[in-house]
DNA sequence: TAGAAGACTTGTATTTAACAGC
DNA sequence: GCTGTTAAATACAAGTCTTCTA
């Protein structure tokens, strides 16, 4: 778990985070008041999963050829040709091992008679398949208004019915009702897995959880369920294995629900309640640095680095996943020591690939004792060696903290300032985090588009200062009630063009600093609700220039508690 | 008690809806 | 009203941490 903490003051926006294990909280005594027998509902109904449609088989018109002559598909192999097919002017389809795993797959659904001709990936001709998925996607484009309208209606039902179950009483809003559909399985980064067959989902794979006595919902015709379970230690309705990894996958709540949010508020107090330890346990890990066992160096050392880095914890993978790490799974090869770099002392360069394969580099200035030991740690050991190989993370008290306040202030700020400072608090966070994402393909061309706004916007302002000026001779030539009124209508003209160039040269700014920052991450699972809230309150900002609709449910508990003098 | 299985949160990519500018 | 951009919503993979089981 990871938590942060947002706090504004009188003009100042400020961030903390912390970023922790759990086992090393839940062990203290500060449930607040929650139910120790693990039960989290009295009741449970609902409708089941929405299943996805079935498959609908090409027209006679569309081929696929393999080494040049046209050959006819079964149902089951069509289905699985139309998944690749789609996919075509992907990236994913240029790599081997998605070219392989694919095939592999594909072969195996294949009938006999299909597997004797279909050897080679490379003789199989999709691109009638890919024109016609094209060309359905042009003409869904296409549709008439009414067409379109008809299609949200269908779906809007849909939703009104399976998107909602009745949990202790209350219809509450479930987030995922939608069985996942049949395609080829994309993992991030170099994904061992990449580009396997994603079986469809048959209502025998699906275990049902609602209470006793509910009513049950009905499998579709002709089916039945795996198992219908009464399990109200859990917060699921119903579940399925998925095929690539054999992982469970749920049908849960969405964040707006009341039991999910209150266990984001739980998450915010046990947050809160760390603070009050982050000291004890920085001294703790710090005298942990020159201890004579070699674990508890190391675990002093990589709670250090969590707390100052914002590292995740680093648990064991499984094989057959992209290879990435965290904090207590770093291999000697990803760090290097510098005892002197860009004129600063005991350095570390760190450079992995984190969660979904993102890329985490940082040069990092450490205390002698720290670099000393992470010497230390690296002594003869080879390059794909464990860093820490002596802890895991659920060794004793994995405590892990983390703390970073930056500070951003002016005065008399504009409701637009504000909301900048807000972005950057929000942004310093995500920083340090290393939430990343791609810049965006029109990146450069908004940019511009903006960049020629404020050219037009500056042309109009100096149209009308002369035209002000103009009004003022005027007036004091020969002054009369209408010169005068001209010349207010002036400066409110010419204050109101410069405002508004205030405003596209904030946004302007806003948007260079969010080029590769993503702050959805942050905003949505770090930041303590609250702190957001109260400060809006207190400076008059309205609450959805902050959060948008899909937030405000999700924070609705922290909307209604918090008032302006809350303090984290 | 360690390793596997299970449950739940976090995070990026993709899809869809809303909006701005013509 | 149309079209291209941007923001919101959704999808689902990939983490973390808990619980079960041999």
């Amino acid at each position: 778990y990871h938590f942060l903490k947002l706090l504004i003051s009188q003009h100042t926006a400020t961030f903390t985070i912390i970023r922790f294990t759990l086992p090393y909280l839940s062990k203290q005594r500060w449930e607040e008041g929650k139910s120790s027998d693990g039960q989290k509902w009295t009741t449970l109904e609902h409708n089941g999963p929405l299943f996805p449609p079935e498959y609908e088989p090409l027209p006679n018109n569309v081929v696929f050829y393999y080494s040049g002559e046209a050959f006819k598909l079964g149902l089951a192999s069509e289905e699985i040709a139309t998944f690749y097919a789609k996919m075509l002017d992907h990236e994913y389809t240029t790599k081997e091992v998605f070219q392989k795993n694919f095939f592999n797959d594909w072969r195996e659904e294949m009938t006999e008679d299909e597997r004797k001709v279909i050897k080679k990936l490379s003789k199989c001709n999709f691109s009638e398949l890919h024109a016609y998925f094209v060309n359905k996607a042009e003409e869904k484009k296409n549709m008439t208004k009414e067409e379109k309208q008809a299609l949200k209606e269908d779906n809007a039902k849909l939703t009104e019915q399976y998107g909602f179950c009745f949990l202790d009483g209350h219809r509450e809003k479930i987030g995922n009702f939608r069985v996942e559909p049949p395609g080829l399985f994309r993992g991030r980064g170099e994904h061992p897995k990449m580009g396997k067959l994603k079986k469809r989902i048959q209502p025998e794979d699906i275990t049902i959880n609602c209470s006793k006595g509910s009513r049950i919902p009905g499998p579709p015709q002709g089916h039945k369920w795996r198992k219908v379970q009464h399990d109200n230690t859990v917060t699921w309705l119903a579940s399925w294995v998925e095929n690539i990894q054999g992982h469970p996958k749920y049908i849960m709540l969405n964040p707006s629900s009341k039991l999910k949010g209150e266990k984001d508020w739980q998450k915010y107090e046990t947050a809160r309640n760390l603070k009050l330890r982050v000291d004890s346990i920085r001294r703790q890990y710090q005298s942990d640095w020159s201890s004579h066992e070699m674990r508890n160096r190391q675990r002093g050392v990589a709670l250090y680095f969590i707390d100052k880095l914002a590292l995740r914890a680093g648990n064991e993978k499984e094989d057959d996943t992209a290879d990435t790490v965290g904090c207590c799974s770093l291999r000697v090869e990803h760090i290097t020591l510098h005892k002197e770099l860009d004129g600063k002392e005991w350095v570390v360069e760190f450079d992995f690939l984190g969660k979904d394969s993102i890329r985490y580099y940082n040069k990092v200035p450490v205390e002698k004792r720290v670099f000393k030991n992470l010497k230390l740690f690296m002594e003869n050991k080879d390059p794909d060696d464990d860093l820490f190989d002596r802890i895991n993370t659920s060794s004793d008290s994995s405590q892990m903290t983390v703390l970073l306040i930056t500070s951003l202030s002016a005065e008399d700020m504009t409701v637009e300032e504000k909301i900048l400072a807000y972005n950057r608090a929000n942004r310093a966070v995500a920083i340090l985090c290393n939430h990343q994402r791609a810049a965006p393909k029109t990146f450069e061309k908004s940019m511009q588009l903006l960049q020629e706004k404020i050219k037009k916007k500056k042309e109009q302002i100096e149209l009308a200062k002369r035209e002000l000026k103009e009004a003022k001779n005027a007036h004091r030539e020969r002054p009369s009630d209408k010169s005068k009124n001209l010349v207010a209508k002036k400066e409110k003209v010419l204050k109101r063009l410069q405002e508004q160039l205030k405003k596209l040269q904030l946004q302007m700014t806003d948007k260079e600093e969010n080029k590769v920052i993503a702050l959805g991450t942050s905003k949505l699972n770090y930041l303590d609700p609250r702190i957001t809230v109260a400060w809006c309150k207190k400076h008059k900002v309205p609450i959805e220039k902050i959060y948008n609709k899909t937030q405000r449910d999700k924070f609705a508990w922290a909307i209604d508690m918090t008032d302006e003098d809350f303090e984290f």
